[in-house]
DNA sequence: TCCATTCGCCTACAGTTGTAATCGTAATTC
DNA sequence: GAATTACGATTACAACTGTAGGCGAATGGA
């Protein structure tokens, strides 16, 4: 299952994100919904929408003039290719010095760390 | 401090690994060493050195014939770039899911857990 | 001494990426 | 109905990437 998903850009995962989370949703929306943190040209969206739609990360139904995108891929077999290729290249594959650096570069605040502690817990009762 | 370093790419990313590890080194060690892992040609690596020497990620010296490199760039700088370029892009920049992603995903073994629960506690401690 | 090897340097070249303008068409505004 | 606007499609374009070949100099054997 889960054929492996066509490889996302940095930038366009900003816009995958979005569609994940509010799709359908109309390119409009997209540019909205990323103007309130950075500043992306409209154009520029617009063609990072055709090329997810061209490497078949999105699809589309028409709506009147415009479309209305949905993501063809899931998040998380994305987010899975994404974060195996991360461990591996920056951490040799293996988890121990990836959660070593997380834990020393951001202070956790209690609150995480009791959370993670449960996370921890969870995958040990499995 | 520590100027944010340059971009490392992909498959620079296991070039500087050895570099890291093993400098000084010749680049026909790094070739070497990573002909046991994969496929890489020679002249591939060469270029990527080149590369690598451009942007100032490596530096050299030459001995004999031959150069012998050496890191200009942390590891540590490199890792918490492109940590947290990976923990905004597909996390949204927040840990827990990431935590959450990788505990189910890989399945930690008791060691593992043990281990993550030791960085925690020490992640606390401070 | 001459030839083959080896070096780093320069060149090549197509595909990707970031960033956006232009184009033809359809809708919306005076 | 004419002019402007808004859409998606197409085109632009330089920098970056992956992948490697060729070039002239130096080295090292025969």
């Amino acid at each position: 299952m889960s054929k492996s998903p066509p490889r996302i850009t940095e930038t366009e995962w900003y816009l995958m994100k979005i569609v994940w989370a509010r799709s359908p949703i109309s390119a409009q929306e997209i540019i909205e919904a990323l103007s309130t943190q950075d500043e992306w040209h409209p154009k520029t969206v617009k063609t990072l929408l055709g090329r997810l739609v061209k490497k078949r990360a999105l699809g589309f139904k028409k709506e009147g003039r415009a479309y209305l995108y949905r993501p063809l891929v899931a998040e998380s077999d994305c987010v899975a290719a994404e974060s195996e290729s991360f461990l591996d290249r920056v951490f040799g594959g293996s988890l121990k010095p990836m959660l070593a650096h997380f834990a020393e570069t951001r202070k956790l605040s209690p609150s995480e760390i009791a959370e993670l502690k449960r996370l921890l817990k969870k995958s040990e009762d499995k």
